[in-house]
DNA sequence: TTTCTTGT
């Protein structure tokens, strides 16, 4: 790369998403990125010849609804920024959802993370808001060739799994309402697993915040290697759909619960997508972040204070 | 309680 153009790039890079810069984007604050990338918004919206509405990252850290010709971009009070608060997985084509974050995989047609921030308050019943409402939908801020449309799980024999859980966003209609967009949908073994044992999960954390006052989510699909005849490994996945929508072999879960002290704990699952006998415990789905973090080409949880890290999938540090 | 699909 130019020399002179480095400058411009790196101005660039929270803006336009280049995975490949996320090195030097992944240094910054949270709250670093979200100035800068006010500013450099503000500084592109006075060049028009740049095409900001087809960036991909630019609605990562801006609220979806917000057009760009308002003034205000960024929110005070940054929902986003709370639920981010311990790092980014990766940086690629990031959007964000008015109570979750995720990271789009166009390959696959479904996400690579969705992030969500839990507390007591967040995840309590509330008569006002009625899942029954919901329709699942394409997001169509994704481009159309990249899309997973209804018709592409209809008659699959998988359901659509919510990554960021219908049942984390009760907060308000809106909320649980755009947890059905099909960014957020991956194609799941219905009976045995979404409904039963990766159920059976989701509700375990969502009872952490019972005696933890923060937990934090990172949900995601793996495409794991398995060895076949020839004694060779091969990464084999089912498409679905006239959009080729991956179904994914395998989902992980890595969870960290702050505690009244600020003191941390983390805990990592894995579960194949396939029929789980309900009497499995879900200590047995517990697997090292790293290997989660290996497989998925993704680093958890980058900025957390190893000091603050008392506990990994209930091992004393 | 929550997770869904299919058929009418």
């Amino acid at each position: 790369m130019r020399l002179h153009a480095v400058n411009t790039v790196k101005k660039l890079v929270l803006i336009s998403g280049i995975s490949g810069l996320s090195y030097y984007a992944g240094r910054q604050s949270i709250e670093n990125k979200l100035e800068s990338c006010q500013k450099e918004t503000k500084n592109l919206l006075s060049k028009p010849a740049l095409p900001i509405f087809s960036t991909v990252s630019a609605a990562a850290l801006i609220p979806r609804n917000e057009t760009f010709d308002k003034p205000a971009i960024i929110p005070k009070e940054n929902r986003i920024v709370q639920i981010m608060r311990y790092g980014f997985p990766s940086l690629d084509n990031v959007r964000s959802f008015d109570d979750f974050v995720l990271s789009y995989d166009r390959r696959m047609r479904t996400a690579a993370w969705v992030f969500e921030h839990l507390t007591a308050e967040s995840v309590k019943h509330n008569d006002a808001v009625d899942r029954a409402k919901c329709d699942f939908k394409p997001d169509e801020s994704i481009h159309p060739f990249f899309r997973a449309d209804n018709s592409d799980y209809k008659k699959s024999g998988y359901d659509r799994g919510h990554l960021a859980a219908a049942g984390n966003h009760k907060r308000e209609q809106r909320h649980i309402e755009q947890t059905f967009y099909l960014s957020n949908i991956s194609p799941q073994v219905g009976v045995g697993f979404n409904r039963d044992s990766w159920n059976r999960l989701e509700r375990y954390v969502r009872k952490l915040t019972k005696t933890f006052r923060n937990v934090y989510v990172c949900t995601g699909p793996l495409y794991l290697p398995r060895k076949e005849a020839n004694g060779k490994l091969y990464v084999k996945y089912e498409v679905i759909g006239s959009s080729n929508v991956a179904v994914p072999t395998h989902f992980f879960k890595v969870v960290v619960c702050e505690d009244a002290d600020g003191k941390l704990e983390l805990e990592s699952y894995v579960m194949p997508n396939e029929v789980i006998s309900d009497d499995t415990p879900l200590e047995n789905f517990r697997v090292p972040p790293e290997s989660i973090e290996r497989a998925a080409g993704l680093l958890f949880f980058d900025k957390i204070n190893r000091k603050m890290l008392s506990k990994i999938n209930g091992k004393k540090l």
